[in-house]
DNA sequence: AGCATTTTGTGAAAAAAATATCTATTATTT
DNA sequence: AAATAATAGATATTTTTTTCACAAAATGCT
């Protein structure tokens, strides 16, 4: 029931405020000004500024924000004050990183259930989620209630693979496959595109030079 | 010494129009217009033309563009034309499967070297190259002309790695550790934040309902 | 050859985002 | 208690990016 639109920008400033202001917490920092947030993460102070604003007012004028408070209300906007749970197609060399990968259960996301179509892989151990069929994902969607999948495979899987996600049920899709994927309105879709990444890289180093 | 200033997203798009052009090309298409691109990749036209009038005129009115001809423009733009030599520092997870990926070297990204400070990781390795000590870094750098740096080590070790690299004469830094990272404002940074881009999908996900 | 159709390239308009400025509130100092 | 300083929140301005819309080519059809 979106009413206002915030700026995507916007949601991953405030991704990265969090981690800043949960390393100032641990530091014994108490309070925190828009300036010191702006300092810290390489961002303007009125940009904090008005990223917060689009959710609310959590500071003190003269004073600044409270660490410990700002933190948990971005937390919550984030959705990360509940467990997500989460599957990951494909267990080839990144599926496998990204199921290994400690940080993201620190942030709410359980990674409940690994899938690959490989015989070798298929009852392989990745800590202790074992890697399943492909042929268990409607069941293991429903049954572990997982919201968000992870497209690891091959770009020639990577549509198969997401309508199968989501006619299971899955509400968001994060996509590392470098092929664009369709899917319905109402699913959440992110690309992560590695090699965008590097070949922004080289354009600049090629156009600034 | 840039005299126009290209948006960020211009480039990104550009990188994802060469890979379906590629795709295109290899399906054996001759000519494709500003309107079918738009469609296979999920923008409007007019961004499609929008973002190549940047670079100049490539397309003929009436017609469209010839596929193979625009692909190969806009490998040069992003500076594909050419082979760029990578450093991947933190032999991890991440950092292997980044290594062993060949879709890389596909875009004329050369990943000649890795390093880490595992004792029980060094010597091993990935493909046909082989994990080196961290303390080779400058002499690799140098010797093999690398000019792009890709931090795969934990948050902890980044800034520091970075400055490594920096001081060595790497000219571009890829960062994948959730740290904000510190550069001279002539070396080119990005970041690739895994963590944020699944906290986006939390946000729409409490956000759209 | 003339006319209809397609589709680029582009200037203008609109929308979105970032930045700067102003105002109000709190705390601190004198 | 008044003056001063700090800083959030609101508003205004500027900049950036996207969308719109149309004239200018190129092609093909009659
Ligand atoms: N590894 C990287 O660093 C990297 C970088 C950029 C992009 N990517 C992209 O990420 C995706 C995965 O890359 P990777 O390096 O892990 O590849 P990979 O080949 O190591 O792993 C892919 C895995 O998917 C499995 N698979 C294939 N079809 C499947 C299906 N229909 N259902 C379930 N599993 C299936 C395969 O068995 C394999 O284990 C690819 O699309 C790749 O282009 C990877
Ligand atoms: N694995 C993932 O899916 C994932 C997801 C999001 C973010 N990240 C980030 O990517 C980075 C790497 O993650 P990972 O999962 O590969 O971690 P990892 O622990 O598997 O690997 C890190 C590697 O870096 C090495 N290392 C430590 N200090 C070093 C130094 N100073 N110089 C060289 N090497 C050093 C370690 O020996 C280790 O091999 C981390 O910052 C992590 O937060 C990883």
């Amino acid at each position: 029931m979106k009413v206002f639109k915030i700026p995507e920008a916007t949601v991953m400033r405030l991704s990265v405020y969090s981690r800043y202001l949960y390393q100032l917490g641990r530091e014994g920092v108490e309070t925190v000004s828009s300036g010191d947030i702006a300092k810290g993460v390489g961002v303007s102070s009125a940009q904090v500024r008005k990223d917060l604003a689009y959710f609310g007012e959590f500071g003190t004028r003269g004073v600044g924000y409270k660490v410990e408070e700002l933190y948990n209300h971005i937390i919550k906007i984030l959705g990360l004050d509940q467990q997500w749970n989460v599957m990951i197609v494909g267990a080839g060399k990144l599926g496998s990183a990204l199921a290994l990968y400690q940080g993201f259960a620190e942030r709410g996301f359980n990674i409940t259930t690994v899938l690959d179509v490989d015989e070798n892989i298929i009852g392989t151990k990745l800590g202790n989620i074992e890697v399943e069929p492909l042929e268990v994902l409607e069941t293991r969607v429903k049954e572990r209630n997982i919201t968000i999948g992870v497209v690891a495979v091959p770009a020639s899987a990577a549509q198969d693979v997401t309508d199968q996600l989501i006619k299971a049920g899955v509400k968001a899709i994060l996509n590392f496959s470098p092929r664009v994927l369709k899917v319905p309105r109402e699913v959440v879709l992110r690309n992560v595109d590695l090699s965008v990444n590097l070949e922004v890289l080289s354009f600049n180093l090629v156009f600034n030079s």
